[in-house]
DNA sequence: TGCCAGGGTCTTT
DNA sequence: AAAGACCATGGC
């Protein structure tokens, strides 16, 4: 089936950008990308390409439990963010000329989303202070120590644990996997609030405010201003949520304002504030500034 | 080889 | 309030 997208989309640049990923819950191949999930139980396979139209792409299901096409659809559009008004963040990026570049090499460039809170909580926890190839390898270690996969032309595709699958793991379990003992008991005290719902989706969403959603955040035990920006912006979609002091964005800044080192907090604060509701494409495409 | 990695908590000044 | 120690290990 065709999906069109009102606006610019471009899954050629999506493409490229996923396929350096390394990520364990989607295989990207012959620019194509495949993907399994769960939707209540009900597993599917599904294989997302590039349409012979422009600002569209085609998916097919390749392997569906009973889930339909409904359902992958509104995963796909939220996967790819394809509902965000991505022109009027070109507008305002023309505005500021270290966009200048990058918006029209990666021209039709959304978020991949994390569609996911249990994966998005996990992801940035492990993804704390490491480097990404090593974090990815802990992702898939965790990912893998469940049987939860979906067989298919000979290759095996992922999908998350639930969380309640999770809180069955103890710190020495995931200590095995050489995730830090600390990091292990940020997941797990993670995966019991998305049990216990202070920590779902529908709650965070619940907030309607972006700082307040923040607030509630970071004040769980291993989820500071960097993982609580990672969860508002790629899962619950705040588009004010920037990963304040994230090394990715201080060493763009460095090559886009031409620095001699990378900027300090303060430096990046007064810059991403007056971002305002543009800030989460805004450090997207700040971190294709890095290539 | 040593510093850096898409940080956060806990402790100490 | 701000700075330092510690976590853990791979990548370059």
């Amino acid at each position: 089936m065709i999906m069109r997208v009102d606006g610019p989309f471009d899954f050629g640049v999506m493409y490229d950008f996923m396929e350096r990923q390394d990520d364990c819950l989607y295989r990207t191949w012959d620019k194509k990308v495949r993907r399994a999930e769960s939707f209540d139980g009900r597993r599917v396979l599904f294989e997302v390409s590039e349409a012979a139209e422009p600002d569209a792409l085609e998916v097919e299901i390749l392997y569906d439990e009973g889930a339909g096409e409904r359902v992958v659809r509104e995963y796909v559009a939220d996967w790819f963010d394809l509902d965000y008004d991505l022109e009027r963040f070109y507008e305002f990026a023309r505005m500021d000329k270290r966009f200048e570049g990058v918006t029209r090499e990666y021209y039709g460039f959304r978020m991949l989303a994390y569609v996911n809170i249990t994966d998005v909580l996990v992801w940035s926890i492990i993804g704390q202070q490491i480097n990404m190839k090593f974090a990815f390898e802990l992702k898939r270690r965790l990912v893998a120590h469940f049987d939860h996969f979906i067989e298919y032309e000979g290759e095996k595709y992922w999908i998350m644990p639930r969380a309640g699958e999770l809180l069955t793991l103890s710190v020495e379990d995931m200590r095995e996997m050489q995730i830090s003992r600390r990091k292990a008991e940020y997941i797990l005290n993670c995966a019991e609030g998305v049990e216990n719902g202070s920590l779902s989706k529908e709650y965070l969403q619940s907030f309607g405010s972006y700082s307040k959603a923040k607030a509630h955040l970071t004040g769980v035990r291993g989820i500071g201003p960097w993982s609580a920006n990672v969860v508002l912006m790629r899962t619950i979609k705040f588009r004010h949520a920037v990963p304040v002091g994230d090394a990715g964005l201080r060493n763009a800044f460095k090559i886009t304002d031409r620095l001699d080192k990378k900027p300090d907090s303060r430096y990046m604060e007064d810059i991403i504030s007056g971002w305002g509701r543009f800030g989460a494409y805004a450090t997207l495409y700040m971190w294709r500034v890095l290539g």
